[in-house]
DNA sequence: TATGAATGAGATTTCATTCAT
DNA sequence: TATGAATGAAATCTCATTCAT
């Protein structure tokens, strides 16, 4: 899968990495900041550590920019979720593990998932299914879990039902994040996990 | 709890507040198709159905018109909320109702609470935590019910447990809305209303 | 000698010099404080007490007011000249009181001459002639004092110097006013009068 | 002393100068012809040569071209002037020359002249005392030279005469200018010049 | 490849003036 | 006569994008 429909007018694809890499970290911190429209690609720039002739050396336009960054986060999360779920381990225990890492994961990305989650409706028309995609699949990753346990008879749940709780446990680890003004005042990390988890449970285990 | 802070030349409080219903309705249809930013003032006008000039005589700034959308959303949310909810009458059947409720009041409007949803980031800092507010007051009215109940001995939640779950059922509702994508698809309103009220009340009665 | 091209919709001449004098009165601290173009029409309605409805049916434009005011600021020294001097009378005595009296009310208009001397270029093409005409009719009336003098035999001065030093008079009493910041830091008014009094009658050399 | 305060993006130094000297020369003639407020940005830009955009590149905002045109007037004025006086040379014939110089630049540049005269009110709070320094500054170099001669012992002035006559000669200049439409009616500069001069030296009563 | 000066479309906001009540 | 809501032309300023160097 590789990002479509950013034109580079740099050939050499390892600078094109380099240099996006240097966009996307700055243009992160200034979305956080102040959001994508308010974020002018000038800054986006000089965050970067090069001129704005140089940004559109490598993006042909600022919704690129956010394209990039969205793009990135999601690799990133995805990437690290990967890392320590194995889906095809149906048991219970793997389920547990894979929602506390999701959890750790959104914890410690929580301004890049804020940023992806307050301006993705910026993107283009184009690229917004290409994110939503990956969005889904981040979701299907769960469900596949679910489904795994749910055929060694660790507990049982329709393949609708399975889907819901997929989405809730996805939106659970968001809203760690993005209603972090409420949330992160009661709970810690460990003890949202802990609740949202025996919800979980207690819920699929009658 | 009064509007605050947004300024109109025009003294005739009748005439402000039907000028601004006609603002905000040709501004959330706007926002919802093109999100506030690349909304123009202009558009906002011609929407509205009058002159760019007569708009400033009703705000002070475009921001205004954001926070004038948001603050009638929640108050129209909370007020339908508050016509069909008892927080006092602490039985499982008003909570599942009260539940029904807001979700079914989330799927009506839902163009709107996505509206505020991706667009409240961008209220000023002052306006931002008013806003905020009004959604934490309905999370409070979920626990409240909640709280009826435990003590009528319906069931069994410390405090931190009923303030989470009131937190997970206020953003299930929003969820329906802003991942409409995704759900939408798969479930009818009633099946994802009956779904999450199922996990809900399997989780709660272990 | 009528305010010429200032058009009104209101019959009454009796109110249309009372709303004037208000209009006038409002306006002068106004453009005094903000300068004539900072200020608004609503502005200087409010600050005389009626509408913008009401102000716009004694005056057909903005650039009205300001003709008034400055007619009015002109009469208004004009007259208070003219009460206390007699051209006829050419004595230096005469000629000293004449000064004296007139840099009095240059201090105590200052405001006013202040606004006017700033303003006056804004007026349009057409009143500009008018309102320099009644400035040159006072230069004129400096002259007319001298010219008794001389022909009473005081002294002896050619025409154009009568001319230039009957400027020099009048711009004398201006820079009281309007080169304040520096002036009136160094002198007290009757300082101020018995000095250019003095550079007048004996030069450099005595 | 340097030009303070006002923003540019662009870096080169060098380039800078050249568009502020373009945007100067458009700008007085602007001003002169219809004033500060009634010049639009947008007309300074064309008048300068280059596009809207261009202008607020080297300015943060519309009242920076009015401050720019101020300070270039007064270092013109102000070179000119030194450029052939030399203050501490106390002799008569040395304050005469001065002072037909000093007409003689005013005399040159009545029009720009005329334009910061009428316009310098409308800079902003901060940057008028700038600008009154400068002139004091001018002022100061006549007193400068009265002092020299009087401690040479040419003539005979106590400290608050020389400032005051520093000032009469000042203002004496700039109404060349600024009263033109009476006083060159009447004479030639040169008449003009020693008529003052004259007044200057020998008061009325020789 | 990198730079940054130049551009101008377009956005927000103001405000003089009108006119129905 | 008095009012003040409505209007829209016009002003300032921003900023994504281009292109010559």
């Amino acid at each position: 899968m590789k990002k479509q429909n950013v034109p580079a007018s740099v050939k050499d694809e390892k600078l094109i990495e380099i240099r996006r890499n240097q966009m996307i970290k700055g243009a992160v911190s200034l979305f956080k900041e102040k959001g994508f429209h308010r974020t002018t690609t000038r800054e986006i720039a000089k965050a970067a550590g090069f001129s704005i002739g140089t940004l559109y050396e490598y993006i042909g336009k600022k919704e690129d920019v956010l394209y990039l960054v969205c793009d990135r986060i999601y690799d990133e999360v995805s990437e690290r979720l990967k890392r320590d779920i194995d889906p095809k381990k149906g048991d219970t225990k793997s389920l547990l593990l894979a929602i506390k890492n999701y959890f750790k994961v959104m914890d410690e990305m929580q301004d890049e998932v804020l940023v992806m989650y307050q301006e993705a409706k910026s993107l283009s028309k184009e690229d917004l299914p290409y994110v939503l995609k990956k969005e889904l699949e981040m979701v299907e990753m769960f469900e596949a879990i679910l489904k795994a346990c749910v055929e060694n008879g660790e507990f049982d749940l329709h393949e609708n039902e399975r889907k819901l709780i997929a989405h809730n446990i996805f939106v659970q680890g968001q809203m760690w994040g993005f209603r972090r003004w409420a949330l992160q005042k009661l709970y810690s990390l460990e003890e949202y996990t802990n609740s949202q988890i025996e919800n979980l449970l207690t819920g699929i285990n009658r």
